[in-house]
DNA sequence: GGTGTATGCAAGTGGTTGCTTGCATTGAAA
DNA sequence: TTTCAATGCAAGCAACCACTTGCATACACC
């Protein structure tokens, strides 16, 4: 069922939803940009709700699996700062579809949640990895571990789309923020940048 | 200039903005909610668009203050837990609006710019009360105030905008996580929960 | 060859949208 | 009383929208 022209009005869809939003994406547009006929969109999918919809099913953000956390922790402020730059990264790309998802949630709530499957995914790998740092005795104790969790998504995601909105509200420059919120959320769970128990030294970045 | 006829139908522009829209927002129903003929509309406005903006200007995150942190702290936690209270409250009553003006930044950048404009001023008012703690001894040093700042304000925004759209993503109770934001910001900065140097023991409220 | 399915093309339907026009009414200032 | 600006009302306009219909074409499978 996978037919190439399928794949093509779904991709079309996918990128004109982001940058338009539903209600400024027109058939007719996604027909041209897939180049098919305007009737093959109703012919396969029924309506443009049930087209878009799929499209955001199919392209949104489930694809990028992303986590990129240990399941050993060895260097928490190295490897917690590579999962930051790289969801920050990951979020960012997908940002124009994400403010139309969250805009449009009162409408049509399924888009939204759609994506937030991949949110809650990076999110309980990032919880998990925290109880491990608690375990192994970088942290003092994980009763705060999801409110900490909460913050470093919020400050990904809040950077991830805002940036470019208002430079202004967040750190410069941005090649440097994700590391900073690594660190400060870190200190928050009682991080000192060395372990308390015995633990291998393992390779230790210079900040 | 500010007669009531006006008046009603920029509230009512504002209103619909942010439950449908831009796009979604149509004069004749902007007409029909302010209680006045659709002609009135252009006669004083002249277009939709203008009529739009003017009333984000107006109607927009401009009127709440809301900054409520003291100019002299003195017991931090309680007053930042308030501060992050207050501050979610009134940025989840805007939310609708927000994420309408977020989703269409490409399209109208002035939307949202004129909101980042309050946040500016509450995101200045606590960079400065953290500069201020650092100066009091309660904190080590405010080199990481600003991303601080910043990962304190992503997750008030964060909170108060996607809490309804992803509920498991954030803290449990909603009632209990401005404080828990609040504590984690100040351990991040090397609060300890009592004054480092001689510090009037002031009035603590009990947590 | 015959059949069925997917697609293209042209045209059209009913509805909505932003915006305009022409004219009547009001109400306050001159 | 006259004047003038603001507003209402009815109608309409051109464009766009999602979606449909009827028919021709192409291509795969039997």
């Amino acid at each position: 069922m996978t037919t190439p022209t399928r794949d093509q009005v779904l991709a079309a869809a996918a990128r004109l939803y982001a940058e338009h939003g539903f209600r400024g994406t027109t058939t007719r547009q996604i027909a041209k940009d897939a180049g098919v006929n305007e009737v093959t969109l109703f012919r396969q999918f029924g309506s443009k709700t049930t087209l878009l919809l799929e499209a955001l099913k199919q392209h949104g953000p489930a694809s990028g699996g992303s986590a990129a956390l240990p399941a050993e922790p060895v260097d928490p402020l190295a490897e917690l700062t590579a999962f930051a730059t790289n969801t920050r990264k990951t979020l960012h790309g997908m940002r124009a579809m994400i403010r139309k998802a969250m805009a449009e949630f009162e409408e049509n709530p399924e888009m939204p949640r759609c994506m937030s499957h991949s949110a809650a995914h990076i999110h309980a790998a990032l919880a998990t990895y925290f109880e491990q740092l608690a375990a192994k005795g970088f942290i003092h104790d994980a009763t705060d571990g999801k409110a900490a969790t909460a913050m470093l998504m919020s400050a990904l995601f809040h950077d991830a789309l805002g940036r470019d909105i208002d430079p202004h509200s967040f750190p410069q420059p941005v090649s440097s923020a994700p590391a900073a919120y690594a660190r400060l959320c870190l200190r928050s769970l009682g991080f000192t940048e060395k372990p308390a128990r015995r633990a291998k030294p393992a390779k230790r970045r210079t900040a």
